[in-house]
This record gives structure tokens, sequence and C-alpha cells, in this order.
DNA sequence: ATTTATTGTTAGTCTATCCTAACATGTTAG
DNA sequence: CTAACATGTTAGGATAGACTAACAATAAAT
């Protein structure tokens, strides 16, 4: 039914989620600057999320979450988390450029590879000791 | 000087990189069938690439690459690689699935995470014996 | 409570990318 | 050589995403 997302509906939507989960409650306002938008990037941002029932919105109203809208982020969020400890803690990435990464490649990695990573970081955590990390990253 | 490409119009520039290395020559239909696009796609990206000076083209010509646009083909067909290897050989995914995650993860990694990449790739490859996919990947 | 500041919305513009359809140019087979 | 066919171009339209500027509604402060 729903197609899939745009990486940018997919920001829209995680940063709603995370914002939320802080604060109990977000305002388009908020969500603007955690993306570093204008205002009137995020109204058309979250028409189009409601209109695919993931947010609940209306003109001038606070914005909450639907349990598919929870659903389709905390995926986002898993992918975000696995990738950027993948990142920071198998190749001795900086937390921001972690961070930067996983931003982008949250969108874009299939499920089936980040299966593999998730295997993979895991297997290498408890057998290889990050020798890696020790050897070559300060 | 110039922006950085679209992940676009990287990846007309690395087909035709490609397509020159096997055929000595690139036509603009050759381009379009391999990234299944129209003609029409082609047209507009090929002026985008000749005004920045990456190809040489004009009217109904055959095409070339500059040596700037080679340099650059060249980068982003190394981060393919690089990409490929890893999901390939270290997390033991199929051809086309290390293949598709390339494609898209190739124009938004960093170049500091894709040297992280590089370097564990070989460190794992040497020294862990690919336990990892001996155990996981079948 | 009324003014001021903040927040939300709309309308209109821009860029990038793709498309279709019509037309132009090249190429190849009779 | 000239008809077909293949290839390239143009024009025009669609979608997605962002922006600015003007306006509307809400919230805060005096």
């Amino acid at each position: 039914m729903s197609d899939k997302l745009t990486s940018s509906l997919e920001d829209y939507l995680e940063t709603i989620y995370l914002i939320l989960e802080k604060n109990n409650s977000v305002k388009a306002i908020d969500v603007s600057k955690a993306l570093g938008v204008t205002r009137a990037s995020t109204t058309e941002a979250l028409k189009k999320l409601a209109n695919r029932n993931l947010i609940n919105y209306g003109r001038y109203n606070s914005i909450s979450i639907t349990v598919q809208g929870e659903e389709a982020a905390k995926e986002i969020i898993a992918k975000h988390q696995s990738l950027y400890i993948f990142f920071k803690d198998i190749l001795g990435a900086s937390h921001s450029e972690a961070q930067k990464n996983a931003c982008a490649i949250e969108h874009i990695i299939s499920q089936d590879m980040l299966k593999r990573l998730i295997k993979f970081t895991n297997y290498y955590k408890k057998t290889c000791n990050n020798d890696f990390k020790s050897k070559f990253c300060k």
C-alpha cells in the first residue's frame, strides 16, 4: 500500500520520533531546527507524513506519531544505530564522522546487508577484541 | 571551482568511463541503456558533464572523457570497488546485493570512512581468514 | 486585553531529475 | 541513392525538495 519513504521524509519522521522520545511533545519548529530547514519545508513534509498516516496532525496542531509511524521510525533508527556502532566501534571513526555517514547510509542500505553488518559487528566484537581499532585508530 | 557532483551525474560519469574502458568508444545510447534511462535524460546529463569539463562532447558527437573527468570517475569507481569487496568478501553478500549497495553508497560515504573501511578490509583479510564468512555465510 | 514575538501556512520560485512526444540527424540496407 | 531504422535533441510536463516573503494564528509579556 504505502510506497517507500524518501530519504527526506525518513529524516523528518526520525526526527519527530527522537524529539518525542525526549520531550514528550514536538512542534514543527523543533523539527525545522533539528533538520536545519525552513518552517515552510517542514509544513510540507508534515502534510506528506500525515497523508501516509505516519503522524497525526492538522493545521496549527501539535504532532503525534501513529503506530505505523512509530514502527517506521524505529526501523530507521535501528539502521542508524547499527551503522553508527560499526563505524565508531569497529572502524574507529569519530562520533561526528560516524554520525554523518550513518545519517546518509541509513536511508539506502538494504535490509539484507544491514543484517549481515549487525551479525558481523556482534561476531567481531566477541571474537576479535577490537584488534583493528587498537592497532590503527590511535 | 567545480561543485561536488550529484549522485546522478556521478552515475553517468562512472558509466561513461566503464564503457570507454571496454569499448574504446561510447555513444549516448549506450549510456542510456546501461543506466536504464531515456535518451533525453542522457542528453541532458551529458550537457551538464560537458559544462563542468568532465567530458568532451557536442551535438551528435561521440563522447570522450577529460583528464579531470577521468580522475573523478576513477575515484567513484574506487569507492565502488572497495565497498563491493567489503560487502562480498567480508560480509558474504551475493554479487547482486553487494553491487546494489555499493552503487548507492559510493555516492555518499565520506573519504575518511572509506579509508577506514579499506584499511579494515585489508587487515581483516590478512588476519582473520574470513572466519565470519565461513561461519555465517553458508 | 492588547501589543509583540513566535510559530505555522500559503503562494510562488528554483533546481535537479526524470519522462513523453515530436522532430532532426546519421547510418545502413536495399 | 534513398527509404527505413537508429540515435540524438528539443520542448514541455511531472515530481520531490528546498527556499523566500507575505500573511495568519497562537502564545507571551506588559
